[in-house]
DNA sequence: TCCATGCTTCAACTATTGATGAAATGTTGA
DNA sequence: TCAACATTTCATCAATAGTTGAAGCATGGA
């Protein structure tokens, strides 16, 4: 990934509301949430909620997509996977103290 | 890492300037490199460089000391890898196509 | 067709951020 | 002490980001 791209993608998660955005994203996969939804659930305005949506999504971590009369937003995890790759690759390369970092609980895999 | 630091350090990664001055002092540990170094080898003026320099000092992510009329900055991995961790296990808990895309080269450890 | 719903866009405004260059601070060496 | 150096601080300005509420645009159901 790019670091024009990363950059991109930094400033759109350093705002309080996107990052809850994503967090609350995430675990849904696919199926992601409806813009109502998300309004709902992070009790924010539809308008105000559409605008961090945009800049999410122009920064390419979320996908949208039309179903009847709802917009159903989701997690590109690839993304995502992406941005923290190249933190920790690209920008920290070879800094075994921050790779050490990265693994404190157990994951799925 | 609570959330608000998270934030205050994608504002502070989410600038140009500000993510070469992180990839240029990581690989340099503890040793960390002078205000006025760092100026000369990203080619931006010396005023300018403190306000970003201080930006990431207040997120945490640079420790600053003074040496003669010297002041060596310094990468704080451990705050790196806090919001690199953050990120992985907060924020995209349990999305294992996001662990999967995490290791795509081969590090040093 | 008409209305309600779901979402986005727009306009206006405020707040924050970043750039620039000059001045101030502190340190070293002559 | 004086001059040169390293860095920060300050004032100013321009640009960007974020909030709010109203208006607009599709879509689906009565």
């Amino acid at each position: 990934m790019e670091q024009s791209r990363v950059l991109k993608s930094l400033s759109a998660m350093a705002h309080d509301t996107r990052l809850e955005i994503v967090r609350l994203l995430v675990p849904r996969g696919d199926d992601g949430l409806c813009a109502g939804d998300i309004a709902q659930t992070l009790g924010v305005s539809a308008s105000g909620l559409s605008f961090h949506l945009s800049q999410l999504e122009q920064a390419g971590l979320l996908t949208s997509r039309k179903e009847s009369r709802h917009v159903i937003y989701a997690a590109d995890r690839a993304a995502l996977g992406g941005v923290i790759s190249y933190l920790l690759n690209d920008c920290c390369a070879g800094a075994a103290e921050i790779s050490g970092c990265i693994a404190p609980r157990a994951q799925k895999v």
